[in-house]
DNA sequence: CGATTGACGTACG
DNA sequence: TCGTACGCCAATC
């Protein structure tokens, strides 16, 4: 029988948990255009408020996965381009939201309030 | 398998 | 009101 080896991971079993990521991809690509949210708003969506952390890593990995989701659509609470850094170059994030209709100054979505798009309610769980 | 990191958020001083 | 510390969850080294 198959004892473990050491390089297996044991820790926790592979299934549903990559459904994590997923869904965070799912609903980044279900933000209208023009709209934003943070990751504390996805993460509540799925059932996990305090994975926010998470969240914004899966948003890391997202630009290997296809379609492109729109990470620039999604911001921190205080609606600041706090991963704006990740893109290249990193003003490409605040000039795609630009592009969109949503005004953006130092790193900061104007109207944030208003542009905010919240899953837990539009998606209406 | 254990420890560290990270595009966050909330609590405390 | 602002700054700092801790917690949470999953991935990576």
């Amino acid at each position: 029988m198959g004892i473990k080896k050491s390089k297996e991971k044991i820790s926790k079993v592979k299934g549903e948990n990559e459904d994590f990521f997923l869904q965070v991809y799912q609903v980044v690509r279900l933000i209208p255009k023009g709209r934003v949210t943070s990751y504390g708003a996805i993460a509540k969506y799925l059932s996990a408020p305090k994975a926010s952390r998470s969240v914004g890593y899966a948003m890391n990995t997202s630009h290997t996965k296809k379609p492109v989701v729109p990470a620039h659509r999604v911001v921190n609470r205080d609606g600041l381009l706090t991963g704006k850094h990740h893109f290249s170059p990193s003003s490409s994030m605040q000039k795609k939201l630009e592009a969109e209709g949503i005004k953006v100054k130092k790193d900061q979505v104007l109207n944030f309030k208003k542009v905010f798009w919240d899953p837990t309610i539009e998606l209406a769980l």
